[in-house]
DNA sequence: TCAATCAATTGATATATATCAATAAATATC
DNA sequence: GATATTTATTGATATATATCAATTGATTGA
């Protein structure tokens, strides 16, 4: 189920903020977009807000809308049987999230739930369907979008069944700082559980690794705080596996 | 490198056989082509044979061409560090390998190897790049594609990560039998080693787990030959783990 | 401030799976 | 048809990782 609040007018954004917004990201997948397009895609849009845990797409139901983060940090769950759950990314500002499952089936196949405070726009898939048709160009975006997801599930998958546990906790490490935060000391403000469930292994598991790196010199940790220290070190431990 | 042969002429193909190909198949992508855009698609496209275990599209090498598969079985190969290598899934006739990685980088993220004798073409990614700003139906298909072999390789990294070797070799087998072979006694020609590395697991466990199916009765192995004889208990098996 | 709760850490142990080595079966080679 | 070579199978053992239990530390709430 949707969470209720799609339904409530997007009161924030009547100075055009997200068009704004969505214009802005370097890379984004709008920026190809006409004027008139963007006002199309912006017009019935609903803007968000979620606190921290809060549950913002739910794995299993229809993929009814595209969701994009306007500010904060979300994870990316894929539920399994029971109550495993494997964390496959996070998602920061600026990111457009496709649902893995619109076009297809329409039926979400991850479950999305905000890290921090999130601010995000809720836009009918409708609305992509006709700029996919109208818009050559976006189309041409969202399957290199498309793509590069399927890319990094891909490395996430090969790492994972080919790699030993130092080796895949220093490929999160390395996730993290570059890929994610951009800078050093760069503060997760996520719970040794969800760092664990991005691995695939055990809460204890992950810890002990953790413990190694640390008095390896390789890292600093304090409470959610992670500074690494020798980043060669830690390339060198996901290249060995 | 791509093969070599990739140059000669097409010579099969003059009585635009392919066109036909491309336009059977129920579900292809090419349903929604008009005449003329399917005879540019064709126009230059090169016709290949290759014997069993021969590399069609080698990892890493530029992603210049998409390969239809006219007829046969290949597997597609993650390769890892060292010689590791995960079997990510097989391809029959019809199935079209955009190469994870067109669209994005250019460069091809898995190997394409022929199981059986296999008889594909290649078409230049450009003709797909035309065909995606010409016509918005056959973006969108290739969209769906997409989708669908990202929701493949997901819900095989959930399965790798989160089962027990006997739910994952039932995964497999329910996999070959429902999606692949659609028969019951199938052929897969593949020998145990692939068979593993279908599910990231050594072929002496995978084995091990065959026996055990066995010697349960809810299969028979002769060879590369597999009869399925109690799916509801594969079924129960890949629910539990 | 003190319990009370929850997250993080550590230790001891169990177990799933890999590794290594030996044999058997199948396939290829001459 | 007999030998060589690969592939499949089985067994014994090692090890990576999970599980369970206990302890510590941090946070919350009255």
């Amino acid at each position: 189920m949707e969470p209720r609040r799609i339904e409530e007018a997007c009161s924030k954004c009547k100075d055009r903020c997200c068009a704004r917004c969505f214009d802005e990201g370097e890379d984004s997948i709008f920026n190809c977009l006409t004027t008139e397009e963007l006002e199309m895609l912006v017009k019935e849009k609903r803007h968000v807000h979620f606190n921290p845990g809060e549950t913002i797409l739910k794995q299993n139901t229809s993929a009814s809308h595209v969701v994009c983060i306007k500010r904060g940090l979300a994870k990316i769950i894929a539920e399994g049987e029971g109550d495993k759950k494997l964390i496959l990314r996070l998602v920061a500002t600026h990111s457009i999230l496709t649902g893995g499952g619109i076009f297809v089936e329409e039926i979400r196949h991850f479950t999305v739930q905000a890290v921090t405070e999130v601010e995000c726009c809720f836009i009918d898939s409708e609305k992509i369907y006709e700029l996919v048709s109208k818009n050559s160009q976006f189309a041409f975006e969202l399957l290199k979008l498309n793509n590069r997801q399927n890319i990094q599930i891909l490395n996430n998958l090969v790492g994972i069944t080919q790699k030993y546990m130092p080796g895949r906790v220093a490929d999160l490490l390395l996730y993290l700082k570059n890929e994610i935060f951009l800078s050093n000391p760069f503060d997760t403000r996520l719970s040794r559980q969800e760092l664990a469930d991005m691995t695939g292994m055990t809460m204890e598991s992950f810890i002990r690794i953790l413990k190694e790196f640390k008095s390896s010199g390789i890292m600093t940790v304090d409470g959610t705080n992670i500074q690494i220290l020798n980043e060669e070190a830690l390339q060198i431990i996901s290249k060995k596996g």
